[in-house]
DNA sequence: TCCTGGAGCTGGATTACCAA
DNA sequence: TTGGTAATCCAGCTCCAGGA
């Protein structure tokens, strides 16, 4: 057999049986040098690697699968709501799961699922087309969580979970925002107004918290009648707005880039100048906010980071290797014009 | 002849055990 | 110490025997 013209000419069906005989070892052979488990001598594995990478072997996954009882396949669950899939959180979040996961020789799948329904993670499930999931959004009482728990099934969360046992991947989102918010109120913004999105969600209850903890620290008693939480629609942002324009404040604390891009919206309508009449920040930047003029003062979290790291713990986990229960990536705060005085 | 059920084979890789 | 044999993983398929 002409090895050079074969390797090439058959790319994607040379198995290690096939290098075995070409060689005229074992296919255990073939597999230990290239597994680098087990007793094989180094100059039979320096031969085995260099015909392997002359003919251009690739291992079939489906088989090695098999055999492990692995499938090497990721579950990427995102929340089913279009809205949230339109915020690049999720979008840079994913890349660098994928990212990490092609490095390990993992393929992603994606799914989705819902306050209540996560059929499609069940299939995922059933049908045993993953090893482990990576969850991208937790609620306070979480039903992804509690069947993955349920069923012994690994899998990471991207943020933070109440559950015990749970491997959790986060920013320090309290610490954040609380030192966000001290360092607004230190630039003389005494009269501070915050606007949330849904509070089921762990990190927006975080973000609350980091938020009214900055308040407390500088002995600032937000008032209850400044602080909307909920504001699930681009309506109820712009009520929000409507009545913060009725009152004193001095800054508008947005929950994260959605809400601020609504707000900054709800301003120009109104022709209010930024900071002039009112100035604005926000608890988490993207590219919603990238382009806007005057620049948003904004927390930036590597998100791409976080699912590099969470994708590593789930392979690190899926692997046997004992990992932290929970990893807080740092954070970066860039006070911009918006908040200039 | 048709249907059913069991046995055995297939794919490619890993690995426990054994022999040289 | 090194490398080979054979079992194993699992779902789907084929083949064959036996019964209705």
């Amino acid at each position: 057999m002409n090895e050079r013209n074969w390797g090439k000419e058959n790319n994607n069906k040379i198995t290690i049986d096939d290098i075995a005989k070409e060689l005229g070892v074992s296919k255990t052979t073939i597999s230990r040098a290239i597994s680098g488990k087990g007793r094989i001598s180094a100059t039979t594995r320096k031969r085995v690697l260099s015909f392997c990478e002359e003919c251009g072997y690739k291992p079939n996954m489906i088989a090695r699968g098999l055999a492990e009882s692995k499938t090497y396949n990721i579950g990427v669950v995102l929340p089913n709501d279009s809205d949230l899939n339109e915020i690049p959180f999720f979008q840079v979040c994913l890349l660098g799961i994928i990212e990490m996961a092609t490095s390990y020789e993992y393929d992603v799948v994606v799914s989705t699922v819902g306050a209540d329904d996560i059929t499609k993670l069940v299939r995922l499930v059933e049908n045993q087309k993953v090893d482990g999931f990576i969850l991208t959004r937790t609620r306070i009482h979480d039903a992804q969580v509690e069947y993955l728990s349920k069923h012994k099934v690994p899998f990471v969360v991207v943020g933070t979970s109440e559950s015990s046992g749970v491997i959790q991947i986060d920013n320090h989102h309290v610490e954040a925002c609380r030192e966000m918010t001290s360092l607004l109120i230190m630039q003389k913004m005494k009269r501070l107004s915050f606007i949330g999105n849904n509070s089921t969600h762990i990190v927006s209850r975080m973000r609350y918290q980091g938020f009214i903890e900055g308040c407390e620290l500088n002995q600032i008693s937000p008032r209850s009648d400044c602080i909307y939480l909920d504001c699930n629609t681009r309506l109820m942002v712009e009520q929000a707005v409507d009545d913060i324009l009725h009152k004193r404040i001095d800054c508008i604390v947005c929950m994260d880039d959605k809400i601020c891009s609504q707000v900054l919206l709800k301003l120009a309508t109104e022709h209010v100048k930024i900071p002039r009449d009112m100035k604005v920040a926000s608890f988490y930047g993207s590219l919603f906010l990238a382009s806007h003029n005057p620049p948003i003062t904004t927390l930036e979290f590597d998100v791409k980071a976080l699912g590099n790291a969470a994708c590593k713990v789930l392979i690190d986990a899926l692997s046997g290797v004992e990992v932290q229960q929970k990893t807080l990536l740092g954070y970066d705060i860039n006070f911009k014009a918006s908040t200039k005085k």
